[in-house]
DNA sequence: CATGAATGAGTTTTCATTCAT
DNA sequence: CATGAATGAAAACTCATTCAT
């Protein structure tokens, strides 16, 4: 499982290794229950060494939550072709999605769970990698509404929705909603055996874009008795 | 904030405001930075008693899981009738889950983060109650499948799906988006000011309810070059 | 050598036994030296009680110095009687000094070299305790100056030296020379068997009160070539 | 501050650049909170050449006792020129010492804290050049005793002092006050601004010089009740 | 010579947990 | 019942020291 422990590494290397080890231990264990020593012995190096070269458990936890979400955003982003039609944009990034976590399950833990969970420091890292997720998607449901589903509400919007009837903040909304689906489905996917990430994907496709189409074209749910 | 320190009450009393002070802490220092001094102090109670009445820091934390899934399912069991319309009973459900979640931040803390942060004694716990919500939009699923859009291909459905063309698997999946999203939208709510459990569910009905029913209607998303 | 390993007892019994080992340890392997095990070895508790009453390392250090500070001081203050005259005032302070400097050679390393050698919060603890030495014997030659040793320059001093021949910053010299060459010679007879704090106190008392008494008469040591 | 990294020294420069760097740390962060990193660091050569050199921070110490000893028993010995009158041979003696210290508080605060509190291997190393300003002192004393303070009781006195009333061990004890008395100037001195070198010898001066003189002329202190 | 890589052994500190009263 | 007294075990972190290049 852990590196194999060779002597004499350089520097980067042996980071990288390290990492690997916070990654895996942090993501099983959780930030609080995985220890210095554990992911020092994973990593075939001495305890010192990791200090030497990553500072604290915070500055280690901190530097693998940042190369995860890197990773994680790369992987979303090179999946994605921008001349391709909003729909195609979604489903290719939720299947870079589905695939990169479900091929990092320790890295999507630590992501998804163990950085929200414990404080400030941590939280923040990873809010900045959502939210540039969630302003990618924003972006794509704005972008669908104009051109995919042309609609006279909708018609002369810019950039940024401005419709009355689209706030800014339910536009946010549906994107938080849409994403945290996505993270559910992720942990779902993982969680149960034999689920691909094409099938996660197309469930959330088949979920979320007729919905959104709906909206868009101005016939959101409604019941009597319940008023916006 | 905490229990008045008040002596002589009896067994019952004292266990709920441990567990009162179990949730506080635990949801919001986290479960392994939570102390059980801190917990026995802030429930005006001694260390040794906490002990005697709740065994463990972990059957305590057990404990705590235990009663506010038991809440929330509660709050949202008793927000529903069933003898409404199926997106009537999916809003009376959201509006209830999000008022409930929003009016307990701790004790939302502790079932949606720590609950599952922190490996097996706990995550089953919440998965337990996970799965009672799933189930229950899983029927709501069906029924509506059935009853409100009914259409040939689910015309003879029993209490579970047994169509091939939308197995289980498949409403699994919507059923955990469903749940996933809504997850979501209830840490979003809480942490963005001004955000009212009623927006939250209106945005999550607008996004799921129309993808459902044109899922239903038998007209999923599809996109050349994608296959199931 | 430690306290007898007895179980249950008052905490401020405990505590005097921690001060005891703490106290034993700083001064004989000086205080990062010092290790949180010995001391609670030696004070026959585990360390965590330790922690529980004295907090930190610093904390317990600083809990010796002050201990010993007024332990010291409450000494020579007992042993002078302020109705005596100055000289009798000075011999009975130095006696009671090197008595109970010669008792307890740990405490008073602790105050001579540990307290002053490792920074700021210590030094400061135990600069409180030597200044009020030094006023003491400030004090004392104001009025062996005035009282004892009668002479124009001087008869007319109030409590504080205003004389230009002997300012405030030349008598301050002088008691620290006085208070220095006492605490030498405390470690000295420490160091050297057979030294009694007697022979002390008669060796400081011959090399001092006359150079001071020469002072005060207005003769000071003068040669040619050399200026104030 | 520290060294230029200049590649390429001998290896006698290249120590005495590392005693420098010693010699400043452990002025001021004290023995065992210096670390060899930083001594290294400020000497502007690698750890292992460190130890290659000096063998091991107890080593590195020693050295940087033993040098900065000998500088200052240089310095005072230089400054004094034994044909001179014992009064002023310790004057010049007393000045010399003190614009030393003065000028090297690190290096003072080596000998006279660090080097003492830190047991044995390095008090013997700085008890060492004690004692020869020790002996030093003491060849005044008798000298004056003899020469410039003839007296009787003193008259036939060869290179030690033999004369029952004023045995070896009182004028040690003698030699030790003066010497402790200076030590202590010196800290106070480096310690108040505005004191100079000149100012803490003649202090000095006027406290011992008289009474060792009336010592010498057999006119002790004595207070009835007391006896030696 | 000089250094980046590496560590064994130790430090202070904390915490869940139990007993005697 | 209730609590002050007490601890075993383990955590994060540091440092003097060495080796391979």
């Amino acid at each position: 499982m852990g590196a194999v422990k060779t002597k004499r590494m350089p520097r980067a290397v042996r980071e990288q290794q390290m990492l690997d080890a916070g990654v895996e231990t942090f993501g099983r264990r959780g930030y609080m229950a995985a220890s210095m020593d554990e992911i020092a012995e994973l990593a075939g190096v001495s305890k010192p060494l990791v200090y030497l070269y990553l500072n604290s458990k915070e500055d280690l936890f901190t530097a693998c939550i940042r190369r995860e979400a890197l990773a994680l955003t790369e992987a979303v982003r090179s999946g994605v072709r921008t001349d391709q039609p909003a729909d195609r944009q979604l489903w290719d990034g939720l299947l870079a999605f589905f695939t990169h976590t479900g091929q990092k399950p320790d890295a999507w833990s630590v992501l998804h769970l163990q950085a929200r969970t414990h404080g400030e420091p941590f939280a923040a890292e990873v809010a900045a990698m959502r939210e540039e997720i969630v302003a990618f998607v924003t972006q794509l449901i704005v972008v669908a509404a104009r051109d995919a589903l042309p609609h006279p509400r909708l018609r002369s919007c810019g950039g940024t929705p401005i419709d009355p009837d689209l706030p800014e903040r339910e536009v946010a909304g549906l994107a938080e909603a849409l994403v945290g689906a996505a993270e559910s489905l992720a942990a779902w996917a993982n969680a149960t055996p034999g689920v691909t990430a094409k099938q996660a994907a197309l469930t959330l496709m088949n979920f979320a874009w007729a919905g959104l189409g709906n909206l868009m074209e101005g016939r959101p749910w409604a019941l009597q008795g319940v008023s916006g």
